[in-house]
DNA sequence: ACGCCCTTGTGAACACGCGCACAAAGTGGG
DNA sequence: CCCACTTTGTGCGCGTGTTCACAAGGGCGT
């Protein structure tokens, strides 16, 4: 008997629209960059590769930032995409697992630049404790509630073995980590509130094996009204 | 005027179900390694989180692979999903980039063990050229079409930095790669009949950010409609 | 100041995927 | 042999996302 509609200031943004928000920002700073300062969501819509009505209604519902006749201007929506995906301030991210993806994933350059800092790098192996991993020190695992709390993590990253990923996993949303990106390749159990974003290398390969067989099996035409052929 | 279905014979199977495959097939092997026979759809779809009506409608794109009352006979579902995702045979493929995530991927358990076989390590660093890496010798880039068509690799795995990116697709392509793993934070442009699938780890922080933010909004009851509290 | 042209923002139809709920089908016990 | 129980396979309604097509709006040349 709950009212469908608890709260009216519902400015939801639909999941996919957000998936393609970073897509877009992206762009949009490649362009800010060669100093480009306006764009109109046909051009977008092509460097991104998406549809441009698409892109329209997603920008859509940030707010009416185009102006007709014109397009968007690109340093504008770029700060109002920065600001509806929350990189405005700055989050922290603690990263376990110093592998060689661990130490790929501190290496990227996406992290400092925009709007994310590496809080803490952590792994059990002992072997590892003392390394200088992009300018970090490899701490302990069994610091990891210490550092989620003190340096206010809010996503952690998981670049363990699967075997330890679950457990990693725990400790994080014990010690109140609410959203984790996972490389292990594991389904993850969490609690309700706590958000978890799967990367999985094998689950893209055999996607594409699927794919590549079809395109081997008789079927030889494909693209089912593709974008039609250059 | 064309009829909707120029091909009768359209035993496709949603994209959706296609992505779930694998995870399923990794809950099969599981229980396989530790002696379970037969799995319930009920079982099954709670080890890998989704609903057990959707993980039936899924085996049932295969064929009619379970038995009513008892489950489905594990090692039986283990090789029909393989050969509907093409396990059966092995893949080639070429990873070019061996920074770290190069290394990460070369080192990655889930590529020998089931379809695929990695074909070469490829890398225009010359520093890097000698470097042995899972074993196996680092090729320099302009190899890559010999590689390519010796090896017959169908899968191109790109781990370089963005810039390069788009050059080594190209290269990929041309050499008659059509299905793609993309590391590097770029848009790949690619003909139609060649598949590219992403892996960013910057987009999937930026989501995380993005519903970070929205709980620490004022909206602090969220999950809507969720799975209920545990 | 006017009108042409360009681009945005969105209404509406369509496609896809999800999950409930149930009939069909097979098992095992008495 | 029959019945009660378990589990599959799926028809159907619902919600989300995508695309087309177009009206509304704003700039710019004359």
């Amino acid at each position: 008997m709950t009212p469908p509609e608890p709260r009216p200031r519902d400015r939801g943004i639909p999941e996919a629209t957000v998936a393609r928000l970073p897509v877009y920002l992206r762009a949009l700073q490649a362009l800010d960059d060669r100093g480009i300062l306006t764009v109109s969501s046909e051009h977008l819509a092509e460097t991104t590769g998406v549809n441009s009505a698409k892109l329209r209604k997603d920008l859509s519902h940030l707010g009416s930032y185009g102006t007709r006749g014109v397009g968007y201007e690109v340093e504008y929506l770029i700060y109002q995409i920065s600001r509806e995906l929350g990189l405005t301030q700055d989050w922290s991210v603690a990263i376990v697992g110093v592998g060689n993806l661990g130490r790929a994933l501190a290496n990227y350059g996406g992290f400092g630049t925009r709007g994310f800092r590496i809080a803490a790098l952590l792994d059990a192996d002992t072997a590892v404790l003392g390394d200088t991993v992009a300018g970090l020190p490899v701490g302990h695992i069994d610091t990891l509630e210490d550092v989620v709390r003190k340096e206010k993590v809010s996503i952690g990253v998981i670049a363990t073995p699967a075997a330890a990923a679950q457990e990693v996993c725990d400790r994080f949303v014990e010690a109140g980590v609410t959203s984790v990106l996972n490389f292990a390749p594991v389904v993850l159990n969490v609690p309700p509130g706590v958000d978890v974003r799967k990367v999985d290398l094998s689950i893209e390969l055999q996607i594409l094996a699927f794919h590549e067989q079809r395109k081997a099996d008789g079927y030889a035409g494909l693209d089912p009204f593709g974008k039609g052929p250059a």
